[in-house]
DNA sequence: AGCACGCCGACT
DNA sequence: GTCGGCGTGCTC
């Protein structure tokens, strides 16, 4: 047998259905470098296009085989994941449902990506004469020529196809085989993407006015025009924003000289100031034995979890801390992870004054090179501790002994493109691979931790009472039935308007608090009740005040608000209780009090400024949406109400009533954090619903009691998993078809006898919430059954059949596992 | 998916 | 004759 160097690839151009290690040649110049965890190009399909992949394992005694093809290049130096990164591709690809190349992307930082461009080249040595007498008899390759002769004799794909149409790639192909031109693929370093590109008119205003006003085909550059006559350079995202025009329409602009580009560096975060290192911390007693059982299953050396059940205000992060130290101490390291880190700088001040240079900080803001930069630190083991939102559990750490998950309930732990992992799956697998304890912290954890809990899967950690002995809020519940029934048509119930005046004549604070749903910013015909929709997405579009723009939360799309209804002429009108209904209801109610409102619309000086005019103004009454209900710690503040608990609970979600309960209690601790008693009104117009009421009187267990009941009668997790299929395209009767194939192949498949023990139900076809989003239709298949192995092993053969099926082209079909959405 | 191959009708 | 339309099958 003929032996060689051949490597195992994952490939990024092979989609789901034909995703598998594929083998490649290491060609001499590259064994040196051609290791795995190397990312490379490799020849891909019968058009050998060239693809990135990334190298998986290598056998240098492997055996020659016909038909293997050689590795292109090879793209670093150094491997950039290592056995235990490239394990974890290939669990997340048999658990998401994903190509292993999609792993790889999800757990190697952003900043450290590729740009591929295909770069076209004239043969070395034509002339034009020579060129055009080669392509004679083709049509389209005289345009090709002119912008390579023009070019210097080369041009990247996208320049072509602008100046010679979307399908010029078959031209090109045309004229490769008759040798006049050449193709390569060119690597570029995606890095500094952060800069913000901004734009400029780069003729007088005038002139500018001058070139568009009036003129129809114009509209679009004259409202930018108009934005930087008034604004002078602005970045294009805002531009984009403000009026609607799309990045192409700015391309063409500048082609045309109308306005400049240049780049200008995104501000850095600012960096959490010096500040002290941190005290000693003092546990309290509970916090303490919290403390000291967790601690004890770190120094067992194996995996373990635990559920840190601590009301809010409790002082987990104290626990957390602590815990940190620790593992520290023990020379192993830790990850710390929360919802969204910019909702808690008071805990990135902690860590830092605690931990100083040995942790560091990921989240959404940071610059990617910046991102980037903290990941090689990470890499070259100088971290000991990781503080970041949901992707930071993917910073390649070794040696860990702790992964906490704080607030382990909420949502943004999933990820919301695919692979929708959830952070706690990847956490546990990380403990168990570095027999590391997991911690779940948590006022209200989600009823699947709970029953882990419960059921001795998990330890459990009580932590029962506030931190300085703090008192709960007192909480009383209004009936907005009564209200109606009272005359009393507002969003103001009698017995909250009475607690407010009652804190404004005391000098305290209240903070409101509007859970809402679109609803409230929608705009309604008020004569035919039409309601303006989204052209490619079948939802109703929000109004954003700060640019009067009605936009479409699903694709994006965006267009100019009518005053008058097109469909009849009416007058249009602003519906459902929005924040600025209920500002307005506030200033006729309290024309002296100053009110402070936040909202999506009111984020232009950022919510951070609202909320410090909010401490140190100490105005009397802050009005918001769900971003007032997470981690906002005010001594003076000492009634919060929640305008209408009912919005969130009453959906088609099987995670409602854990959501609202969530919600209503976040909202509640948010009441009387100093010294002052606190007090919560809740209104509703179902004051006898069990969530509601466990929530008011903060009582998880009896909430937890009844959802677990309702879980199990209806078999929904933990008792069982729901597997959600997809299936979307552009005709809807294709896609409900193709989803009636898939509820059969599954009642095929999971209706055998060696399914039965996991008692499979299949519910569908059925469209999605939202059944329309891109002009793609999209319907679900639900199969109620249990994740192992063998489930996971015909699911995935589900979606590669689907993908083989030639009546499903055009078709898209994706799973989704026990989501939070 | 993305691409080439192969087969067929339309145009030079 | 050849260009370009679409159906079919494969991807180390």
């Amino acid at each position: 047998m003929e032996t060689a160097v051949i490597v195992k690839v994952a490939v990024s151009a092979a989609p789901y259905s034909i995703d598998k290690p594929y083998d490649y040649l290491v060609p001499g110049e590259l064994i040196e470098t051609a290791g795995p965890g190397v990312r490379v190009t490799v020849p891909f399909g019968r058009g050998n296009r060239a693809s990135e992949g990334i190298i998986l394992a290598r056998n240098d005694a492997g055996e020659k085989k016909e038909g293997l093809k050689p590795l292109q290049a090879v793209l670093d130096a150094e491997p950039v994941l290592d056995s235990d990164g490239i394990a974890l591709a290939l669990w997340m690809r048999q658990r998401y449902f994903c190509t292993l190349f999609e792993a790889v992307k999800t757990i190697l930082p952003a900043g450290l990506w590729y740009r591929f461009r295909e770069v076209w080249h004239l043969v070395d040595g034509l002339d034009r004469a020579a060129a055009d007498a080669a392509v004679d008899g083709m049509k389209r390759a005289a345009a090709v020529l002119d912008v390579l002769f023009a070019a210097n004799g080369s041009a990247d794909l996208d320049t072509l196809r602008d100046a010679c149409g979307e399908d010029v790639s078959d031209t090109l192909k045309a004229m490769q085989k008759r040798e006049v031109v050449s193709c390569e693929t060119a690597a570029k370093r995606k890095i500094g993407d952060k800069a913000r590109r901004m734009v400029e008119l780069a003729i007088s205003v005038e002139e500018a006015i001058a070139l568009t006003e009036g003129k129809k085909r114009m509209a679009q550059r004259y409202e930018v025009v108009q934005l930087l006559a008034a604004n002078g350079c602005t970045s294009a995202a805002d531009l984009c924003y403000f009026t609607g025009v799309s990045m192409a329409t700015l391309r063409a602009m500048e082609k045309s000289g109308m306005v400049a580009f240049s780049e200008e560096e995104e501000l850095r975060v600012p960096q959490p100031k010096q500040v002290e290192p941190g005290v000693p911390i003092v546990l309290n007693e509970e916090q303490q034995a919290a403390f000291d059982e967790i601690l004890s299953l770190t120094r067992k050396e194996r995996a373990e979890a635990v559920l840190l059940h601590g009301i809010t205000g409790s002082g987990k992060t104290q626990v957390y801390l602590r815990l940190v130290q620790e593992i520290l101490k023990q020379g192993r390291r830790a990850i710390v992870l929360v919802p969204e880190i910019v909702l808690t700088p008071q805990m990135m001040q902690k860590f830092t004054s605690y931990f100083g240079d040995q942790v560091v900080m990921l989240h959404s803001s940071l610059r990617m090179s910046e991102r980037y930069d903290q990941w090689k630190r990470i890499r070259r083991g100088e971290v000991q501790v990781v503080l970041g939102t949901r992707s930071a559990i993917f910073a390649p750490m070794k040696n860990l002994g702790l992964i906490i998950l704080d607030e382990e309930q909420e949502n943004s732990y999933q990820s919301e493109n695919p692979p929708r992992y959830h952070t706690r799956d990847i956490a546990k697998y990380l403990c168990a691979r570095d027999k590391a304890v997991l911690v779940l912290g948590s006022a209200t954890p989600t009823v699947e931790t709970a029953w882990a809990a419960d059921q001795g899967n998990y330890r459990k950690a009580l932590l029962r009472s506030r931190y300085n002995d703090q008192s709960l809020p007192r909480v009383m519940i209004a009936d907005l039935r009564e209200e109606i029934r009272n005359g009393n048509a507002g969003m103001i119930s009698a017995v909250l308007r009475q607690e407010l005046e009652e804190n404004l004549k005391r000098g305290e604070q209240s903070i409101l608090f509007l859970n809402r749903r679109g609803s409230s910013r929608m705009l309604l015909c008020g004569e035919c009740g039409h309601v303006p929709e989204c052209p490619r997405c079948s939802v109703p579009m929000t109004y954003h005040s700060a640019n009067g723009r009605l936009m479409c939360h699903y694709c994006g799309h965006s267009e100019r608000s009518r005053e008058t209804c097109p469909e009849c002429g009416g007058m249009i009108k602003h519906i459902g209780a929005g924040t600025q209904k209920v500002e307005e209801e506030l200033r006729e109610l309290f024309p002296e009090a100053g009110i402070l409102r936040m909202d999506a619309d009111t984020t232009s000086g950022g919510h951070e400024a609202i909320l410090s005019r909010f401490e140190k103004e100490k105005i009397p009454i802050l009005l918001g949406t769900q971003m007032v209900a997470k981690g906002l710690d005010f001594e003076n503040v000492t009634l919060v109400g929640v305008l209408s608990a009912d919005i969130s609970l009453y959906v088609d979600n099987y995670r409602a009533a854990e959501r609202t309960f969530s919600l209503l209690t976040q909202v509640v601790g948010r009441a009387g954090r100093g010294n002052k008693a606190g007090r919560a009104v809740i209104q509703t117009y179902t004051p006898g619903n069990d969530v509601i009421c466990s929530a008011a009187q903060q009582d998880y267990d009896s909430f937890y009691e009844s959802e677990i009941r309702m879980r199990r009668m209806r078999r929904y997790p933990p008792f069982a998993d729901l597997f959600t299929f997809t299936v979307s395209g552009t005709e809807e009767g294709n896609v409900l078809r193709a989803a009636a194939g898939v509820r059969e192949s599954l009642r095929q498949i999971f209706f055998a006898p060696e399914f039965t023990a996991t008692e499979p139900e299949i519910l569908g076809p059925a469209p999605a919430p939202v059944l329309k989003v891109n002009n793609r239709y999209r319907y679900r298949c639900v199969l109620i059954g249990k994740n192992d192995k063998a489930t996971r092993e015909q699911v995935s053969r589900i979606l590669k059949e689907f993908a083989f099926d030639r009546a499903h082209r055009g078709l898209n079909i994706f799973v989704d596992c026990n989501t939070m959405e």
